[in-house]
DNA sequence: TAAATGTTGTTATCATAATAACAACAAGTG
DNA sequence: CACTTGTTGTTATTATGATAACAACATTTA
């Protein structure tokens, strides 16, 4: 007649942690329990874990199926953890056989598709998150033909980016506008450092951190936008409107102040 | 007012990798469906997956959270898929991150535990499923001290038995008793080849495919048996009755014939 | 030894939360 | 207007979480 004792806040975390790696969580709890109390019984393993006792039993089943623990045939059963170390590569090489599956079947849908031929020309996209944007923008960027301009006021991604415009083809030339450069700036670079404009600057309630313009061939554009806190957005267009417009913004930029 | 139609067999195993991945069942048609038909409608969507068109937007909400689609600001919206190469890399990477931070703080947990002093010596544990058990073999083989004697009857492992054996140190005398041996007998390892007796070779209503002792140092010893069907247990003791009678069945192998 | 007590392992049952499925409706569009 | 889109709320359905009851057995105690 137990009531599930409240586990360490450590222990909350870890379970989620665990559960990403497809564990129930009482399975981890059982676990973590285990780990503590190597060769204890099912009756103990519920005093440690606060997983109600009856319920231990088809936990520890499972857990014995994920080849997790191992079972003394005595009486009564005690159970032995697998090492950390082991449990978790075989839970995570699970997951990685999972997605090397998943990736050559979806490769396969995505290849066989018919392609809308119009593409992305007419619409506007909007991508969200750091990461997402980040690997659209290399993209973008590693497309490149003649020239890229750039309104640059985002204090992450800025080495990744320079990497990036280096290895671009030694045709494509590069403008940027920024707040700020370190180093030496190579040739086939053109850099305007240049504060923002106050209407930009003395926004106080949002905590800016990004607002970017990428303008590819005069083709594509992307602007980023967004703070840490409420996270990021970009818009991505091959629109000729979205595009002028925003070759317009970098136009006021180069000739503000 | 559509059912589910029924998605194919394929897409239904596919789902289920998605799944350890973290994604619903939804989440993965929806997904699929629009690989197939990218910058797609909600209705589109719908159609294609057979997932309720109520339920495709905020699934997709959720794919989008999860940075796998990006969104038109266009009316009706239009939806674009991540590419599956990153789509399945930015899922693998979170879970890999949570797998390396389950594995600190349980290694930190396993190492603070108090190790039950008489350890594994007196009981016997039963080991469930081949990767398991391999593991765990291996890891008996290695700690090998003075010698080792293996019956050996199982197809599979075979291979990277034979490796762990031969990196072990020079002193450790091995005994091998199998059923066939091919190639080279390394100086170190004493091999006795020897058709198994008929009491075991003429079961004939389970399909053995493995039925193994390994004796380690006279002090541990580790049975294998079972078959592809209903999945391989292995039992491992250091108590010294079990090595006893482990023993005397070895020498019966021995003897035998 | 017989009765009382406690433990283990199993089963059945119930509760809760997440997901899936459906119906209805308001807003927008041509 | 007819139609589609996007939103909301409600109802299954499922997996998991949680509790209770019980038979089998071992241990203690009179």
């Amino acid at each position: 007649m137990y009531l599930m004792a409240e586990p360490a806040a450590q222990t909350v975390a870890l379970a989620e942690s665990l559960k990403s790696l497809g564990l129930t969580k009482y399975e981890a709890l059982v676990y973590i329990a285990l780990l503590q109390a190597s060769e204890a019984t099912a009756t103990e393993i519920h005093e440690i874990s606060g997983v109600p006792r009856a319920s231990v039993y088809p936990v520890l089943e499972r857990l014995s199926q994920k080849q997790l623990v191992s079972v003394s045939n005595t009486s009564p059963r005690r159970f032995n953890p697998e090492r950390p170390d082991d449990a978790i590569e075989s839970l995570l090489s699970s997951v990685e056989h999972d997605a090397a599956r998943a990736k050559t079947t979806l490769n396969r849908i995505y290849s066989q598709s018919v392609r809308r031929a119009r593409g992305d020309q007419e619409l506007i996209w909007s991508i969200h998150g750091g990461d997402h944007i980040r690997l659209r923008l290399l993209e973008m960027l590693q497309a490149a033909d003649e020239n890229v301009r750039i309104i640059f006021y985002w204090d992450h991604l800025k080495g990744e980016l320079v990497e990036r415009l280096l290895s671009l083809k030694k045709e494509v030339k590069i403008d940027i506008i920024t707040d700020g450069w370190s180093g030496p700036v190579p040739g086939q670079i053109n850099v305007l450092v240049k504060a923002p404009p106050m209407e930009i600057q003395k926004e106080p309630v949002t905590n800016w951190q990004a607002g970017c313009v990428f303008i590819v061939d005069k083709k594509k554009a992307m602007v980023v936008m967004g703070s840490k806190d409420e996270g990021f957005t970009a818009l991505y267009s091959e629109s000729v409107g979205f595009v002028r417009f925003f070759t317009m913004y970098w136009n006021f930029f180069l000739n503000w102040g």
